[in-house]
DNA sequence: TTGGCTTAGTTAAACGTTTAACCTAAAAAC
DNA sequence: GTTTTTAGGTTAAACGTTTAACTAAGCCAA
């Protein structure tokens, strides 16, 4: 068995008070003792067990990760990055990420979590959109949260999220700037603040460049947004406006079924459409042209998050800096040209 | 804060003996102290709590599991996915995964991850390649192991395996259906069993199908099995030998590294060489033309890495299925054809 | 009636830490 | 020279479970 902090106590001659306020480097300890139980330490290859730890000052090292189900499972890695990036976060401190996924329609049959129920995290970052219910109820949880990509609005609540409206408006811009002056907007699941907020920045964007709002451009009624969704929607937007010659996809998946439909009816890009995505997941420069897109840092979203709810739980009356946004970056490659 | 198992005794009448003892069902408890039991537990909404129950039992409900860092950080989301599989597998167990990295080149110097420190986990998964240094102090830990996509071969572990001599053979045997007689290989990191595997796939194909094997016909110097070395090795294998018409690429990572080596050079495929991965990654389906390839079920390699690992931590004795396969499949798509 | 067995529950120790409260000796203050 | 303060530890309770050992009551057989 591996030895436990008595081992240590009686190799190093002190009490096992003593032991536990050398691993504090609290201040009560002289150098003298503190290298003497360092000593017993290192010789014994002691390290403290974490289930001791935990019962006694009630904190696990943990941190709970929650997604919804169809999140975790959809074929872009978006929200599983985003994971990964929270692994990245936790490198030098002392937590590990507990993963878990909810329905989601999560009701009230649900149940939360189990890592939850057994109080075995000690913050909760949530991934996406949830529903109400789940929300109200870990909110009275007494346990600190974070949420990604999403924020209820049904209070003030930490949050990591990407600069989508700039993100719609850079896009835009960059179609604009192009020369395109009739630019569709394909959205699914538009009222997620996320595409909400891209399909407001389209918006701005058109404004503060004089072009007519028009609402014959716009694709807003799919549901996911998703690559058949894409497909959809952009069959449905290039007969209804026969002059466009620019589309901005609210993320890459929808892009990818539009540059599907593009194929299967012989619509070239870039040179009869230019197309824009949103995201920059991993297939954009495979595509056949390269998508140009907006860059999410994933992986920092996840990292964020962690320095975010790290300082929320270190200190229960954090306050500022409730809301991060994430800038995104304008990626061209090769699904965007010049109007001639 | 949450009622414990006092709060529960004192509610029902019984001690916190009684109590502990309906939540494991045991058999000394009559239905009417367990009914009367259950309905304080529902009342308070009590659940046991994690910590306290791993300190008595010597439990965590934690499994480790272990990548190496550049398979965590890599392109294709191979070893993640298998990750994420774990995460599926534990579903309807008490097991949560929790991923830690360790440097590729894990040495002496290095620390083993945190988690089997501090004896937060009851059981370790180790997926893809590690140093021997490590396996060799894992060994010796006395805790539950289990390899996936890897095997020592210093000793009998428990593995979850891909059939990748069925695989390669398979690769082959649908080239050589196609009538294609002279077959390149292209592999990077020979000496991966995995890879190793393949290749003897390959060479028994052959074989058993009256083709001589032509060392020409391979490139098995390359590093890592990644894009920029496929491309390499395509750029090889077809100066070196000017009659290939089909190659099969130990992984999809280098079968994409061919294909742009081919786009870049005019040679078309499938017309001009027939093109086969292995892996069925996410980006196959997109490229121009698809990958035919070997689909390697990424998520069942975790689940069943999991259901083995349950078994020997719940039997620390269990000593059947050592060794899982998991099957192959082919997957034709375009960038294989019949040779004329 | 006695003794033994069975059943159903209780008692109390144990798991390995942290930490508030306590103690003692030496230093400082008067 | 006595009292007070400080420094540097120790003691022991607490965290919330599990479980071996114990107990009391009921039953049965002789």
């Amino acid at each position: 068995m591996s030895p436990t902090i008595k081992d240590v106590a009686k190799r190093a001659g002190v009490s096992i008070a003593t032991v536990s306020l050398v691993i504090q480097n609290h201040a009560r300890i002289t150098t003298a003792t503190k290298t003497k139980v360092q000593k017993a330490i290192k010789e014994l290859n002691y390290h403290p067990s974490r289930s001791a730890k935990g019962l006694a000052t009630k904190t696990t090292g943990n941190i709970g990760f929650i997604l919804t189900d169809d999140h975790f499972l959809q074929t872009e890695p978006f929200y599983t990055k985003i994971f990964l990036g929270t692994e990245l976060g936790t490198r030098g401190t002392n937590y590990y990420v507990l993963l878990a996924t909810i329905a989601r329609d999560f009701n009230s049959k649900d149940d939360l979590p189990r890592f939850i129920l057994e109080r075995s995290v000690d913050g909760i970052i949530v991934a996406g959109k949830a529903t109400q219910d789940f929300i109200e109820r870990i909110e009275k949880l007494d346990i600190p949260i974070v949420f990604i990509d999403y924020y209820p609005t049904t209070g003030n609540f930490f949050t990591v999220l990407i600069d989508n409206t700039n993100g719609g408006y850079v896009a835009t811009k960059h179609l604009i700037d192009l020369g395109h002056k009739e630019i569709g907007f394909i959205g699914g699941d538009i009222p997620h603040p996320s595409i909400y907020d891209r399909f407001a920045g389209y918006k701005q964007a058109l404004e503060s460049n004089g072009i007519k709002f028009n609402k014959k451009n716009c694709i807003v009624d799919e549901d996911d947004p998703s690559r058949p969704n894409g497909y959809n929607a952009a069959k449905k937007i290039l007969t209804q406006n026969k002059k466009i010659t620019a589309i901005f996809a609210c993320n890459d998946a929808m892009a990818i079924g539009v540059m599907q439909y593009c194929t299967d009816n012989g619509i070239k890009i870039p040179n009869d459409i230019s197309l824009i995505g949103f995201d920059d997941v991993e297939a954009d420069i495979l595509l056949n042209p390269p998508l140009t897109t907006i860059k999410v840092p994933k992986f920092e979203l996840g990292t964020e998050a962690i320095h975010l709810i790290e300082n929320v739980i270190r200190d229960k009356s954090y306050n500022n800096k409730k809301k991060i946004l994430v800038p995104i970056e304008l990626i061209i490659r090769n699904s965007t040209k010049e109007l001639k």
